[in-house]
DNA sequence: CTGAAAGCGCTTACAG
DNA sequence: CTGAAAGCGCTTACAG
């Protein structure tokens, strides 16, 4: 005889955790009624549902999401595609982007490329393979145009690609950037940034060029641009402007990576900032602040702004379904954050024309 | 009549993607012999694998993995449970070990908890749920001891817990930093860390105490905690402490966050590191580096060693099944860095006793 | 070497 | 209000 004890005993999955099957024998009720219970279908009577919770409880159940998935075809997976998640940027926006999924119900798959478009391919094929609902995509090229998931592009996009997408406003950014040291008195503006690979390398250096054509200047080969987003990269090419004859008096950085290569030659050539070279950046490497003397001139970081509004857009677009493919596209507003690297005194004055 | 064309397309699947059926029936094959194809099993002849593949190219199939994962109970998942995953500490130890876990053929899952014992809690049913094959946890307090996941810990990890782990050397690490002040010939050291709610935070600030009586000093009052670990109550602390009687010549900082806070604090009081005060920490805030005048003598990162080990025990323990729930800790060893916040001149001496 | 069939853990029409 | 049965897309003994 089995004692009495053994019958209350579920008999656990293969896996070792108790299954909606377990549950529904220790509740005394099917299977269907169980799932019924759980998921809060109203057509299941209290009692029942209380059983049911109780049994389910006292089990420890959990249901199993990937078996839930494939019967009801809802995914409960959406990708993002970085080049690395240890870049700051990077990173803020991806956590950002993940706040707003998760609270969607969706658990989030964060791939790195290291800026390589065959990782990046190779990830959509694994998000493909997860059946992920949809995906986010700082691309650098890797992606294929007949994918079958609702995608958006975020920072980095494929221009040609009929999808939505939410990128900064690298063009006027710089804009602001090389008007403020117009205004400052500047000539010689010289700009280090990001090779023209990828949305925030063309945009920005691009921008460059129309503002200093705009302001009036003389461009001379004052742009360096760099694949790897390096310092190093930067502390080299800023070495060798400072070194020319008609060195610039001015630095934009097109990046965080930049402008600290820019400090890191200055200093090395025994320049102070901005007495003796004006600095200003897209983004600010000194995130957290107060580490870095002087502070420096940057655009407003708009990490978690970008992160949650294209984690919005994914979210609409997967709602669509394929059906709406139109290719919005959300561009945050540049704002300029004066601090000292530029040659303002931000105590003293926020407007540089007074100086 | 059907045209001849319509034979040939596939009837895909219901969520729009090809199935294997579909792969199976372009290539005139069996399900099976199909699943058998792909998955290179060796008893399928050469000529029907190609064409299987061939079938599977043309239609763009990838498999299902929740599918596969659901029928052969191996699951892809493995979760890291992090407090945040943009302090740049947890981000590169999460990269580290997703390269080492993508290796071996799992998705990540990255689970955010702000230090909250609930969130923590809630992580880790969501990883259940998707039946993750183990996990990887900073913890905050929240894991329940009755998990049936293969789990590790590292950085924070809870003492009663039966489970491997990897931590690094907290209070060996402190040691050293206060030994090199000493040798300084320091003798009022202040220390500001995290709260001892976490190993780092408790270690750490238990190696102070320790170091301050192996060197035969009076351990009065100057250890300063915080739950935070945010510059700013590390800054506040610090004003503190400087403001007061006997004030410290020097300060050992439990972590990134509070070095940047007394790096703040005394230049705010308008004294000069290392010249009226000596400061070391225990991770460096400028980890590109060159950033922060003067460096920071600190603690070697260990980041990527961390998070390698980490996600290669944990592997481990995936392999063993629950056979083997051994509490295997992995300790790494300390090394410190010296720059030149504490005093010395790396350029002129290594050693600081020569000074 | 290949195929038919069972089953992983769920959900959901369809009956009752 | 509840249950039996089919099926999501795979894999894998079991026959042949």
């Amino acid at each position: 005889m089995v004692p009495a004890r053994a019958k209350r005993t579920a008999t656990l999955g293969a896996d070792g955790t108790p299954r909606l099957e377990d549950v529904a024998a220790a509740a005394g009720v099917s299977i269907s009624t169980a799932s019924r219970a759980l998921r809060e279908h109203p057509a299941v009577r209290e009692a029942t549902r209380r059983k049911v919770r109780t049994a389910a409880n006292r089990l420890g159940y959990e249901p199993n999401r990937m078996a839930s998935a494939l019967r009801t075809r809802i995914s409960s997976f959406v990708g993002i595609v970085v080049p690395d998640i240890t870049i700051p940027f990077f990173g803020l926006v991806v956590k950002a982007a993940q706040d707003v999924l998760e609270a969607a119900g969706y658990q989030v798959l964060v791939m790195n490329t290291h800026r390589d478009a065959d990782q990046e391919r190779q990830a959509l094929r694994t998000l493909l393979s997860h059946r992920a609902g949809g995906v986010m995509v700082a691309t650098y090229g890797g992606h294929d145009r007949g994918l079958r998931i609702p995608l958006v592009f975020f920072a980095n996009v494929d221009e040609e690609a009929q999808a939505p997408r939410v990128v900064l406003s690298n063009r006027e950014g710089i804009r602001l950037l090389v008007e403020h040291l117009v205004d400052h008195g500047h000539r010689r503006i010289a700009y280090v940034g990001g090779a023209p690979v990828v949305t925030s390398g063309s945009e920005r250096l691009l921008g460059f060029h129309a503002a200093i054509a705009a302001a009036g200047l003389v461009d001379s080969a004052t742009a360096r641009v760099s694949d790897s987003w390096s310092a190093e990269s930067a502390e080299v090419a800023a070495t060798e402007l400072l070194g020319a004859s008609e060195a610039p008096t001015a630095f934009v950085a097109g990046g965080d990576p930049f402008a600290l290569g820019i400090v890191k030659a200055v200093r090395a050539a025994r320049l102070r900032i901005p007495d003796d070279i004006a600095l200003v950046s897209f983004q600010d490497p000194d995130r957290v602040g107060g580490i870095l003397e002087p502070p420096l001139t940057t655009l407003e970081g708009q990490e978690r702004e970008l992160g949650s509004h294209a984690a919005r857009l994914l979210l609409h677009t997967i709602e669509q379904g394929s059906s709406a493919t139109s290719a919005a596209e959300v561009r945050l507003p540049a704002r300029l954050v004066v601090r000292r690297s530029c040659g303002c005194d931000p105590a003293l004055a926020h407007d540089p024309t007074d100086l």
